[in-house]
DNA sequence: GATTTACTCAACTAATTGGTTTACTAAAAC
DNA sequence: GTTTTAGTAAACCAATTAGTTGAGTAAATC
């Protein structure tokens, strides 16, 4: 049920696996599909999605020969509210001092 | 001005360097307070700091003999972006099929 | 039933990571 | 001016990562 922010950051932290999850957004893939795109080995891919799915971000259902992976977002809800609570430092550019905390309750 | 997502990503995906950002959110601190929580040497949480700011979420200021660190978040804007695509995905659990396409335009 | 397809598993390699210690520099304090 | 403090830099180590190849299995196709 909660996976962990390190290895859903991490998972995150490579570019293949990014363009993973990407693809899998479009809907259900077959591992051999995943594959395809990449200029590694099957096996390579094959790995980094099992880094995926040890993380929860992927699915993987084995029907017939085939592997199909899906998208597992709900470890993402974890680190993007983790992230949300930087965006007062995002937003506006204070002096990184804490002075944020005075203009709590303003609008706009 | 646009630092990696791989490197924020990478970053934020250890423990030590998550407490590290939390720690700065409460405003700019010296490296050796920094590294005072950790149980272990003030190099290793050196080195942390180092990847946090290769990867612009840290900017480290020298001031006599100590270096003062202060959090940057504008990478961590661009990685709740990237996050931000997929919160269809976690918000209702569709069937991952894709289907949320059909609901496109539907208030709630 | 032989072949092809879609994979996994095991073994290996090179590079990176996360930590250590020891030695050094530079600023501050005594 | 000696000592302490705050830090870096270099060398090292063990574990992990990101890839490879080669062999094997199980399902689908011919």
């Amino acid at each position: 049920m909660s996976y962990s922010l390190d290895q859903t950051f991490a998972a995150l932290g490579d570019p293949t696996r990014r363009m993973i999850v990407e693809t899998l957004s479009a809907g259900e893939t077959r591992l051999s599909d995943l594959a395809e795109p990449f200029e590694m080995s099957q096996t390579a891919v094959s790995k980094h999605v099992r880094i995926l799915s040890d993380a929860g971000l992927v699915e993987v259902e084995k029907r017939g020969r085939t592997r199909y992976c899906r998208l597992e977002a709900a470890p993402m809800k974890a680190a993007n509210e983790w992230l949300s609570d930087y965006q007062k430092f995002w937003t506006n550019q204070f002096d990184n001092l804490g002075s944020f905390l005075v203009t709590k309750g303003d609008d706009e």
